[in-house]
RNA sequence: GCACCGGUGGCGAAGCGGCUAACGCGCAGGUCUGCAAAACCUGUAUUCGCGGGUUCAAUUCCCGCCCGGUGCUCCA
């Protein structure tokens, strides 16, 4: 199954295979950690993920480098003002980052390059990118690119530059540059900031050098496929295309995705907006972990999603949904046996699924053949016509389905309790749905207790004392359901 | 201003030239149940922003308009 996936370079679908006939090799720009994620990041992160775990379910391994940005101007701000270094600084919000991403179930890329520990790397490619004539050094010790040295300037984004040449906006901070468009690769130290001493003088890096820098690093020279939110395709993108085939004169990337950005009550997410949500205020709000990951993996890539409460709560509605029938195959008894309408039934819909994600990563395509299945397999255990082998194909059909949207199987606990601990931790406690602490309240063993209690009642047809326990439950978010195999329950 | 994307049921969202316009959520009625929950069944867009055009045939292609969003600067 091979995965046409659209190309920004291109700009149509192309098949994406690896050039090497073996491992997909990828490059996508990480987070540059000044502060706590938001949604708007992890929407990026989550669908490079399923990128990803699609090539791996279809039989594709992965060769996937992540950048981790620990040092640029905000970095340098705010670990001075609270008067500490910059890895002490990014430490704390690069861990908080990366158990963010656990908590979405986000895999771990391969490789996780960080910008400060390649310094020498990208002194390197200044330096070759001077001796071809493409970077300049000016006065004050910076080192930039010349745009002028790279014709093909632009071929990503389809922007034509020549009527915007020098234009009006000049930045002043920037007067000594050849021209206005030119962009810094290297910063010269200025008194007090962090800086390295390196061969073409003392300073730090440019935003754009390091990503090209690492990704020649792990990933050769060319590589397949090179990924990040739309804002990056410029100039950030178009930058390293420039830096990276001015020196090597080979293609960069051959494939380039771009994540569209998501709205939030259709807005722009913005701090002035009020409508900035980082995972974790999210979920200590009470939304489950899983919610968040499907609610944002359910709108195709290429679309503009638009982020809400309500989104969130029908995201957890269908996972729940999703579950009790993963459970109900689980748990139940199915004789020996085979109903060939199922059989074919799991046969198309597995087919169905990996064709919908094959075209362009189709994830809301992608769902809609997993529950015909379920509606099928529902009705013929209703009817009692599904036998062991049907359960079979079906897990197996989920487990494809898992292996991609992983939110089938609950990992929400941990996620949420983190979540908690950490609002303890920094005063945000406050901020904490009343309803999830409630939630939290009761241990799993006094549950079970009160549980046992009612089915007592119930055995004496004390049906009041039941339905009394249920309500007290209920009211704690916790579940109640009979069912001819016992009583199950589950926190809302 | 220039450029790009989108407007499909109560909501989210596929489909992009021809099957009864997927799927999810919600809602209403029914089956099951001590009652619920879960599950299933039925119903829930004669219609795809508006107006033209092309075509035997358009939600799907073209033109115009209206509305929403995004980019052109740091940004996932």
């Amino acid at each position: 199954m091979t995965l046409r996936l659209f190309n920004t370079l291109t700009g149509q679908l192309d098949d994406l295979v690896p050039m090497d006939g073996k491992a997909l090799r990828m490059y996508a720009c990480g987070p540059t950690v000044y502060d706590y994620g938001h949604i708007g990041n992890f929407r990026t992160f989550l669908q490079i993920d399923v990128l990803r775990r699609f090539l791996k379910l279809t039989g594709t391994p992965v060769r996937h480098v992540m950048n981790i940005t620990d040092v640029d101007d905000r970095i340098i701000h705010n670990a001075a003002a609270l008067g500490i270094s910059i890895h002490e600084y990014t430490a704390r919000f690069e861990e908080a980052f990366f158990e963010d991403l656990e908590a979405l179930r986000v895999e771990r890329p391969e490789i996780i390059a960080c910008a400060t520990e390649h310094i020498p790397r990208m002194v390197e490619l200044i330096q070759r990118l001077a001796a071809a004539g493409a970077a300049y050094r000016t006065e004050d010790g910076s080192w930039y690119f010349r745009l002028a040295a790279f014709p093909d300037y632009g071929k990503l984004s389809k922007k034509d530059l020549s009527g915007m040449e020098d234009g009006a906006r000049v930045d002043l901070d920037e007067y000594e540059k050849d021209s206005a468009r030119d962009f810094a690769l290297w910063k010269a130290a200025k008194p007090g900031e962090t800086s390295w001493d390196t061969a073409i003088g003392r300073g730090r890096p440019g935003w754009h050098i390091e990503c090209s820098a690492m990704a020649m690093e792990y990933l050769g020279d060319s590589f397949d496929l090179h990924a990040g939110g739309e804002d990056l395709m410029f100039p950030h993108h178009e930058n390293e295309i420039a830096q990276s085939e001015s020196v090597t004169h080979k293609p960069f990337a051959r494939h380039w995705m771009h994540v569209r950005f998501l709205l939030v009550d259709g807005r722009k997410m913005s701090k002035s907006e009020g409508n900035f949500f980082t995972l974790r205020d999210l979920l200590i709000k009470g939304y489950k972990a899983s919610a968040i990951r499907m609610a944002l993996i359910s709108v195709p890539y290429r679309h503009q999603l638009n982020f809400t409460f309500d989104g969130l709560i029908e995201a957890t509605n269908a996972i729940e949904r999703l579950r009790t029938f993963h459970q109900r195959l689980t748990q139940g008894n199915f004789p020996p046996g085979a109903s060939p309408a199922l059989q074919s039934a799991a046969e198309t819909a597995q087919a169905d699924y990996l064709a919908a994600l094959a075209n362009d990563l189709n994830t809301a395509e992608a769902r809609a053949p997993i529950f015909d299945l379920l509606r099928a397999a529902n009705t013929s255990i209703d009817q009692g016509q599904l036998f062991a082998a049907d359960r079979d194909a079906i897990l197996a059909v989920l487990a494809g389905f898992d292996a991609v949207f992983d939110v089938i199987e609950d990992h929400d606990a941990e996620p949420t309790r983190r979540a908690l601990e950490w609002a303890a931790q920094s005063g945000r406690l406050a901020d904490v749905a009343p309803e999830l602490l409630a939630r939290q309240s009761l241990t799993d063993e006094a549950i079970d207790a009160l549980v046992a209690q009612r089915t007592q009642a119930k055995k004496q047809r004390n049906f009041a004392r039941a339905d009394q326990i249920r309500n007290e439950l209920a009211e704690k978010g916790i579940v109640i359901e009979d069912s001819k195999d016992g009583v199950r329950w589950k926190r809302k």
